[in-house]
DNA sequence: CGTAATCAGGACCTAAACCGTCCTGTTAAC
DNA sequence: GTTAACAGGACGGTTTAGGTCCTGATTACG
């Protein structure tokens, strides 16, 4: 359904919380914060960390801290640290021997300019854009298109 | 991981065969000639005619025939029609009662505008455009972008 | 008029992916 | 030394999509 993971969410989330503490949250906090269980939240985190879209700090009073400016956060990086790289995942998977029949087969890598469009599209929409709860949702639409 | 249904996949596969055909073919000639089982692709089919993008007629000698040429059908309608409408079905699928912390979840209809410009860059994609093999992406790129 | 070929529409089952959890190890403050 | 927190991996439950099949309706051909 061409749907993203329900952690990306939580990512968003996680971030856009980091950005209103201003300074560092541990795990736990966050959690309650949003409202997704620890562990789940936890999880995200470590995922975001290996992107380096969070910086964290290990021991006690330790904790996440925003890597960078939300502006500066793009939800393409985010779906990419969550989900892995953005890619429909047809045949281009390098898959080998799944498709045997390429001669039959006439989508070859034709899925590649949709990937590039969507990959576009998102990297031109950052966290800042996310954040605003009012979303002027026309107007930024011609920035995007 | 952000991928589209496998079903999409032979959705296109199925509308650049007819298009190649011109003409009527049938629901196992196609099935034949993509390399795909034929109840998967009668089911693809049928999807696409209730959508309109093929007409099909009944009886023998029957079969499917193009709706529309091949420039004016674009990506995001054959999604629509295979997985429905496109959204990235966090919170915003109108699930009730789903997110009863909606005091706490941030991210409430936040996707919205990310759903927009997918959908946009999609519906900037035709399916002429992915039928040449050659692919001159970089330049296809810029007229989404 | 009957038969065969084809689409229409739904129900069902299997398989894979994701979500969420837990466990163990490492680091740093008190 | 103890506690609080992150790091990293392994594991099971649930959901969703993919694929198949069956029955009915429609039309050409003999």
């Amino acid at each position: 359904m061409l749907k993203l993971s329900r952690l990306t969410d939580y990512a968003v989330a996680a971030l856009v919380r980091l950005s209103a503490a201003e300074g560092v949250e541990t795990s736990p906090g966050i959690a309650a914060a949003i409202g997704v269980p620890e562990p789940t939240v936890a999880k995200v985190l470590k995922l975001l960390a290996g992107q380096g879209l969070v910086s964290s700090t290990r021991g006690a009073r330790g904790g996440y801290r925003l890597g960078r400016p939300l502006a500066s956060i793009n939800v393409a990086e985010i779906i990419t640290a969550i989900d892995g790289p953005i890619a429909l995942t047809s045949c281009v998977e390098g898959a080998t021997g799944m498709c045997e029949s390429q001669t039959l087969c006439p989508v070859a890598g034709r899925w590649d300019p949709v990937n590039a469009a969507i990959r576009t599209a998102l990297e031109n929409i950052t966290l800042a854009d996310m954040a605003q709860s009012s979303m002027p949702r026309g107007l930024r639409l011609n920035e995007v298109a």
